[in-house]
Formats: structure tokens, sequence, C-alpha cells
RNA sequence: GCCGAAGUGGUGGAAUUGGUAGACACGCUGGACUCAAAAUCCAGUGCUAGCGAUAGUGUGCGGGUUCGAGUCCCGCCUUCGGUACCA
């Protein structure tokens, strides 16, 4: 009998389905354990070979723990609003919601082939109204509670209004937008709208005018994560800042304890850095600068108040507030156009110009706090809007930026720091003494921070202040397929919250998906919907597609719960996720709202846990190989196979129908085949072989060079094309569907030879070149059971030789997948097998406990061994084998005898002799005599377990 | 620029605490079986020299600590990921 895989798997599938062996219950006796997947966006393009790489890691470590007696939740889901379903809807005509579901029916079909142990009953999708009713209701206890700073924790707004009406706001120490303050006789005069105002500025959910990254082509607005180099993540459209009403959350009150709570988590380093980097926490002081014969100030934030005796100018970012009010007259013009052209200026053409310095004078000045001298306010365009003040105080002797500016436009520049005593030092470490400082002159740096902000708050006019980079989430988006905001405004714009009751407010059926005039959302077009509370109507912004997914692992605990996102049963007793696995992507995305809405759910007591995700596992990215030949590969004349650019570029496009984007871009490799074929001018396989083979010829290639040319044994000569690494996608042709490669191998083989590739925390191109050797592994495991066709598994005793080898094997497969290393997990089993098939095993007592320890990786060909040797119940079930160390331990260890370090012979000793005894059995041995040879033996060390190392005068 | 990770055979990658570097697999070479192919099995395979036992050498580069370094320390180089007029 040989191996089948496509009998089995497809058996074994269905049978598991029928009697819901993956069904987990919220009520065991068992201790619990929580392993999670990031759920995909489920996209038109099918899963590819990179998606299952962290599936298949989570679903071995899943079973794993379930053999080893843990109740393990381990769902599935669908990241199921966002924008390419909305565009396709846009083109075709097709509802998202439509599309969606196809799409995950393709999904599942493919995810249930590769054989997880998901349970589905629990499968959630974020465009399910009976889920969205949830993000909806947690939105709605954002927008009810505000951040106090005193407890240090979301409190009800109710409990704010309370303190206005009792004292204003200026006894209230909260997380806040409001700059003005006013007494508890003012706030009982405001109209509603005013009083909707201020509190907007309170609410963790609130809305305001700000500027944001609008998207044109997109129609809608994105979060800072969501653009890359000024270009949108998806599409790669770009994307201008404008100034729009917009709701966002505010999850800067959470900075601190973002920022702190990383410290406990088991993530990577790298993981951790990249969300301490996103908060941007530095340490300095706010100051006011007065202007000059004005009555306001100007607030700046620096981390180096040191330096102030430094500080020449200032400037201000071109839309600060004040920009306005202190222009003189004379220099209106001119300040104007400045700020026009910076408007013109997108953030592209920023970043491709950084280094070019403008600004211009505004003709007001400010009085220096200490020196009061006068120094000039200027406009810049390096100061940015939203990061401190928008202000700064320019100190051009210790800031290189500050220093380009000053030297451009001629500015004075007084040196304050003196660092004669630490020549190694750059311009912004913070060491040295003070020089031309006034009162901190010869202090050192340090102190004179110090110094400096004691000062500041003493005459009141600065303080000591923590400043973030992280910026509240901008939380609207204007488009269809998100969830509608349970808001509404009266004819005074004021807003309201819907009921719970209410929830969900469910989205409209529509026909046109096209944004609606005015950057508005395609919902503004449903006048029904918009007014279906009389004399109000309805927010038509959607929520943008971090809504859904920064709590979905919550609603898994209980899904089908309809009185609240989850019981407090169910919560209770699966409390958080235990292991998180998926790509770094989302390192500060997904992530850090997740935590954030986390933390809040935790300070209103519906969670158990501070943070959501104990231990994260990065999966890498499987890539593709991109093979490109350039362009200036068909210029030249004696190119053996190639003719010029526009002419592959035309053929292919008429054979393929594909479009080939255009001058100058890369043609891949793909298509040069085709051609090549096409002309009969060579192989293709021949072709590909060289492609192959030129890893290491491309390596000494410079970074420009594209092509070059390899010889054959004949010393003709053939071309080779760069080969780079890239992500999969549909655009580029490039995807490797697993299907295929579970058609012809099985699911077994697909998901080990995955795991085989390397570590899964690693990027790694996609090829098959070694899946054979995986495949070759199976059919010889199948083959310990089998004797031609008969079951071969005896219930014989087994040998000491044998039990070594299962022994071992435990140990060490037991031990990798503790800490996700299953390519070596693969390596042991393929030891494993290759010996028992060398001692012909055929003990039962040896073949299923190996069977149990290779379930998880191999869940279909050892649920029909199992079944073959006459269990009635599943492998999946069984209990894990346990390790005897007796069964490991030799009689004798075998120590290598080293003389400085070298080895020299093998010398057997007793098992659990000293390391005493083993020197002086060592010692007096004739063998080790003859090594040393009369050399002086100066040290004897033994490393146990290890080897005898004799130290000799050499 | 700053932060993080990583550089090991022809290839993917092992080496968990400083202790026989290259496990396991791919590929390649030779052989067995076969009319032949596929499949399977056996042997070899870091590099250099040698028929050979063997010797020398070897984990990006240059130093250091140690009886002993892929692993620790110092100084570089390269690649990948993140981030940036962040005051």
């Amino acid at each position: 009998m040989h191996y089948h895989p496509e009998l089995i798997e497809p058996k074994w599938r269905k049978l598991w389905d029928e009697n819901q062996l993956y069904k987990v219950s919220n009520d065991s006796s068992k201790p619990k354990y929580y392993v999670l997947d990031m759920f995909p966006y489920p996209s038109g393009a099918g899963l590819h070979v990179g998606h299952p790489l962290g599936y298949i890691a989570s679903d071995i470590y899943s079973r794993f723990k379930r053999l080893k007696g843990f109740n393990v939740l381990h769902p599935m889901g669908y990241d199921a609003f966002g924008l390419p379903a909305e565009q396709y809807a846009i083109q075709t005509g097709v509802h998202p919601a439509v599309s969606t579901d196809t799409n995950i029916k393709r999904y599942r079909e493919q995810l249930d082939k590769i054989g997880f142990c998901y349970d589905w009953s629990r499968e959630v999708k974020t465009s399910d109204p009976s889920y969205y009713k949830w993000t909806q209701w947690i939105f709605l206890r954002l927008f009810d509670h505000y951040y106090d700073l005193d407890e240090n924790r979301a409190l009800p707004i109710s409990k704010l209004t309370k303190a206005f009406e009792v004292s204003g706001n200026t006894n209230v120490h909260a997380a806040t937008g409001q700059q003005s303050t006013f007494s508890a006789a003012e706030w009982k005069e405001y109209s509603d709208a005013i009083k909707d105002q201020i509190l907007m500025n309170y609410r963790l959910a609130y809305r305001k005018t700000s500027f944001v990254n609008w998207c044109e082509a997109l129609g809608t607005v994105l979060a800072n994560d969501e653009v890359k180099d000024g270009k949108s993540e998806r599409g790669g459209f770009p994307v201008e800042k404008k100034a729009m009403l917009q709701w966002s959350l505010r999850i800067t009150a959470y900075a601190e304890r973002l920022l702190d709570e990383l410290n406990d988590l088991e993530w990577t380093d790298s993981l951790k850095a990249m969300q301490r980097n996103w908060i941007g926490k530095s340490v300095g002081a706010q100051v006011f600068f007065q202007i000059q014969n004005r009555n306001e100030n100007i607030e700046i934030f620096t981390t180096r108040p040191d330096t102030i005796f430094g500080a020449t100018f200032m400037v201000l970012a071109p839309e600060h507030a004040l920009v306005d009010v202190i222009t003189t007259e004379d220099r209106k013009n001119e300040v104007g156009a400045y700020i026009d052209y910076v408007a013109s200026r997108s953030d592209v053409d920023r970043l491709a110009e950084a280094k070019e310095v403008t600004g211009i004078f505004t003709g007001a000045y400010a009085v220096h706090p200490f020196t009061k001298k006068l120094i000039p306010i200027w406009l810049g365009e390096y100061v940015l809007k939203d990061y401190g003040t928008g202000a700064i105080m320019a100190v051009p002797s210790d800031d290189e930026r500050d220093q380009i500016f000053a030297q451009k436009f001629g500015l004075d520049i007084i040196p304050v720091v003196d660092k004669a005593a630490y020549p190694q030092a750059g311009l912004h470490d913070k060491v040295g003494t003070m020089i031309n400082s006034e009162f901190i002159n010869g202090l050192e740096v340090k102190d004179a921070i110090e110094a400096v902000i004691k000062r500041l708050e003493s005459l009141q006019i600065g303080a000591r202040k923590v400043n973030y980079k992280l910026r509240d989430a901008n939380f609207s988006r204007q488009r269809y397929w998100g969830e509608p905001f349970p808001i509404r405004y009266n004819s005074d714009g004021v807003s309201t919250s819907l009921e719970d009751s209410a929830l969900p407010l469910t989205l409209p059926e529509i026909e046109d998906f096209k944004p609606a005039s005015g950057g508005k959302s395609p919902l503004a077009r449903d006048n029904d919907w918009v007014h279906q509370y009389d004399g109000y109507t309805l927010e038509t912004d959607t929520m943008p597609g971090f809504a859904g997914s920064s709590w979905y692992f919550l609603r898994y605990m209980d899904p089908t719960n309809d009185a609240a996102f989850a019981s407090k049963q169910a919560i209770t007793y699966w409390r958080d996720v235990d292991v998180y696995i998926g790509g770094t992507e989302h390192a500060v995305g997904h992530l850090m709202y997740s935590r954030f809405w986390h933390k809040f759910l935790y300070d209103l007591g519906y969670v158990p846990t501070k943070e959501p995700f104990k231990k994260l596992i990065n999966q890498g990215m499987i890539t593709a190989y991109g093979y490109y030949a350039s362009n200036l590969l068909f210029g030249m004349d004696d190119a053996i196979l190639i003719g010029n650019a526009k002419d592959i570029d035309g053929e292919l496009l008429n054979k393929n129908g594909r479009k080939y984007t255009g001058e100058g871009s890369p043609v891949r490799l793909p298509y040069i085949l085709d051609y090549l074929d096409a002309q009969n001018r060579i192989t293709k396989t021949k072709f590909d072989d060289y492609v192959h083979d030129i890893g290491h010829e491309y390596n000494v290639l410079s970074e420009h060079d594209r092509y070059s040319w390899v010889k054959d044994d004949e010393g003709q000569e053939y071309f080779t094309v760069n080969i780079v690494q890239e992500k999969m996608s549909k655009s580029k042709f490039n995807v490797q569907n697993p299907d295929e490669v579970v058609e012809t191998y099985g699911a077994d083989c697909f998901r080990m030879y995955e795991m085989f590739l390397g570590p899964i925390e690693q990027s790694k191109p996609w090829d098959t070149k070694g899946i054979d050797g995986v495949q070759k592994f199976l059919r010889k495991y199948w083959s310990l059971f089998f004797d031609e066709n008969e079951l071969a598994v005896q219930d014989s005793t087994p040998d000491k030789a044998e039990i070594k080898v299962l022994h071992t094997t435990i140990k060490k497969v037991s031990d990798d997948i503790e800490r996700f290393s299953f390519n070596t997990c693969i390596s042991a089993f393929m030891m494993c097998v290759n010996e028992l098939k060398r001692l012909n095993t055929r003990s039962r007592a040896i073949l299923e406990p190996l069977n149990v320890l290779l379930a998880p990786f191999a869940p279909y060909v050892t649920e029909e061994l199992w079944q073959l040797c006459g269990h009635t119940t599943s492998v999946h079930n069984a209990a894990y084998p346990v390790f005897d160390p007796a069964a490991v331990e030799e009689e004798h260890d075998e120590y290598p005898i080293c003389v400085n370090g070298k080895k020299r012979d093998i010398m057997e000793v007793p098992k659990g002799m000293s390391k005493n005894d083993i020197q002086h059995l060592a010692m007096s041995s004739d063998r080790v005599l003859k090594y040393v040879e009369g050399k002086e033996i100066q040290k004897v060390i033994v490393v146990p377990g290890r080897m005898i190392n004799f130290v000799v005068k050499e």
C-alpha cells in the first residue's frame, strides 16, 4: 500500500467537519490557551503561498497545545470592510458585500484544503451587522468618555459636565484639545452648540476640523500609517493635506501607557522599537516667548532648554494660527505669497527637495525671555504644524537645520555649548559646558537643562513638558463600505449619539458607489437613510478599516452574543491572546489601535487584562523571485537573444493581452521567455536554467547593473538578468497559489515544506526546489507502517536503540515547538525516520507515539495511520507522548579528549561520574598521556557532557 | 542620519548556555536495479594539496579576550526592515 494523500485528505476533511472535531467550549476544566492569527482581508486574488506561512505555524502550535492538554481557542475570520471591494464596486457595480462574500468563500475553500483546526463556528466577519453593532457600541463608549489625567484612566463625560457645572474647566485635569478656560457660570450660559464643541475637545472619540491626508484618487482621507512616502499605501495614489471636519480618536491620551506597558510584552525588540518610535516620546520644556508690543505669546517646545541663550530667531510653521496676527503690514504681500507657495506643494515635492531651505521674515519680533533682546520671527517650511506647538526657538549654533536656515538668511549665530572636552561628540549630543549663557555659564548641559527649567517655572514663562510624536487617529472615511457612525446632528449641528438599542445602524442598500459631491461618502446621496430620524441628519462618513480589526479577538470568545460584545463569563475564561501570529506590516497600525482599544475597555472594566496580546510572533513574508531585464539590454548590437524593447513590448501585448507598463520600466522575465519561445531562439527550460544559476554571478555586479553575461562550457555567451525579491501581488503576476501545490503534493507535504523552508520570522523567496525531499520523507514515514500491502505494526517490545531514537525526537520536537522553531522539528523527524528505517522498527510502542508527535505537522497522514493501527478516536485528541530522560541516557558517556582545544581521541566514561573523577580517570589513562606527550599539563578542563581538555605548554 | 535585524558550502538552512562548524534537506558525482525511463536504494560531496591515510585552511572584513569564538568585546563593510526637516 502506498501513500496517497489525494485519497486520505478529502476523507478526513469531511469526517472532521461532520464530527466537529475542532469545536471549542467556553467551559472547561482544562487550562485555556488562545492562539490567534491576524485575520485576512479577503482580496480578489485569493490566498497565495505567503498567507499560510503564519497560519500553518499557529495551527501546529494550537494542535500541539491541544495534545498537551489545553483547551485551545484557535479561531479565524475576515477583515471584510475595506477599500478594494469598494473600488471594485465603483468599476463594476458589484455590491461590496457580494464580492466580499465571493472572496471569503474562495478563501475558506483554500484554507480548508490545508487542514487547519479552526473552530469555524466562531468565524467573525467585520462587515456583518451583528458584528459591527459592537464596533459601533465601542465607538459610542469612546464618544461618551474622556481621559482623566489625575486618575489616569477613561471616565464618563457625565462626570466631566458635573465638574464644569461646579467650577468650570479650571480644576479639570484631562487629555484635551481645549485651549481656553471657562467658569461654572460661563458653562451654564453656553448654548448647546458651544457645549457640544467644548465637549468635543474632551471626548475620546471626537470631531474637529483638522488637516488630513486627502487622497483624491480614492476619494477619502487616510490615517498617517496608511500613507507611505506621500502616497497611499493601497494603490500608491498621491496624498495631499486638506482641512476637513473629521472624526478622530484621542489615542494620544494613552501614549504613556502604550509606551510603558510595552515592556511587559513578549514581542520582538524590533517591533517594540517600531512602536516606541511611532509614539516618539521626548522630554523637554515648553517656553513662552512674548511677542513685541503685543499681549500674546508664542509657545514652543524644546528638548534643549539649555541652549536658550543661543536662540537668535524663531520659526513658525506657515500654517501657524498666529501668522496672520503678527505679520506686519509691509510684509503681508511677501508672507502671503510664501504661504501660497507652501500650500501648493505636496508632501511628495517636499520630500523630494528635503535639503532645500525656504523661509520668510514676518516683520515681527519676539522678546527673549531672559536677555529681553528682540529676536526676529520667521516662517519656515521645515517647522511642522503638527509636531510640538508648530513653532520653535531656533538655536543655529546647536541645531543643524537652524544653522542652515541662519546661514541662508544671514541670521546671528551665538555659540552656547563648549564641547572642547568631548572631541567625539556630535552637534546633537547633550554634552559640554555652557558659555555665553548668563546664569548657566559653566554648567554641564545636563545641569543647565534643569537650571533653565527651574527658572522658567519660577518665572511662570515655561515648564517641564513631555511631547509625543503620536497623533490622534483620524477616524472618518468618505466611503460606503465601512461601519456607519451611530451619530446624528440636529439642525444646529449639535451631535448626539444613538441609543444602544438602535444598534446596529446598518448600511443602506445603494447602487452607485462613487463618492458624493464635496468629498462626501456615497451614503450622503441616500436621503431616506440620512434623515431616518426626524429633525436629525445622520453622519454620512464611515469608520476606517482598523475599527473592526481593533477588537475582533474579543468577539471570537463569544461570537454570537447579542447582549454584549462577549459575555463576562467568556472574557473571564479566555482573558487575552496568549500567542498572536502575523506580519510586521501591522506593527504600528493595527497593533497600536488594538492596544489602545483594549486599554480603554480595561478602564471601563470590560476586559481583565491591560494588554491584548501577550506574545507576538512575526512571520516573514514569502516573496517571489522577480526577474528583470533592463531595456539597456536591448540596445546592444551583439545581443544574441533579444531584439529591442519595443519589439518585445508590442508582441507580448498582443500575444497575452497583458499590459506592459511603459517605456523605461523593467521587463519581466516571463514576457521575455514567452517572446523568446515564440521566436524559437532559446528554449524556456534552458533559459530558466541559466537564470537559476546566476545567483552568485549577480553578486559581483554593482547595483546599477541590471544584466550580465555568463559563458557556458563551450564559451557561448548568454545574457542574464537582475534577480530581486518582491512581495507577491496580483498586479505583478507573480502570485504562487497554494492550491496547485496542495493538489500535486498534498496538504501535509505543503504544510511541512513551508515550515521546512526556514525560520518563520524570516522572509524568503518561494520556490519548490526542495519540496521533493519532504514528499520523500512522507513516503518513507508511511512505509514504516507497511510491508507491501500489509500493515506491519507489531506489538513487539522495542529495543533500547529504538526507544532512544523515539525519545530523542520527543525531546527535540517538543522543545523546538515551544520556541517556534518548526524547521528544526522537521529535520528531527527526518533524522528519526531515517534511523527507524535503518533499525527496521515495526514496534507499536515506537510508531504510535511518533505518530502523535507528528500529528500537528501532518494532520491527515497521521490520522489515517492512527485509524489503521486500530484506534477509534482521533489522533488529534490523543495524549502527547511523555519524554523519558532515562531512555536517552547512555551507559557510558563518550568524551572527546582534547589537547589545547584540539580533539585527539575519544574516551568512554561510566555514566554519572563526577567531574573530579573523570579528571582523575583521564589523567591516569595511557591513551591520554600518549597525546600529551610529556608536555607539562597546566590545567585540565572537564566540560560535563562535552569534553576533557588538557591545557599544556606548547 | 537615527533605530532594529542579519551576514555560515553550489542552494535553503542547523549549531538552544563559549566546547567535535556545516545537522536536515536540495543540487551535483559515481554506482545498483531496469530493455529504457520514472521511482527506489547505496556511496561520495566546505575549500586547497595528496592515490592515500592525512595535513593545512575555513562562519562578511580587521583586531582583541580565552586552553577553546559562528557565538563574547572593540573598530569597519554589506544587505534587509522601520523611520525622519520630530525642534
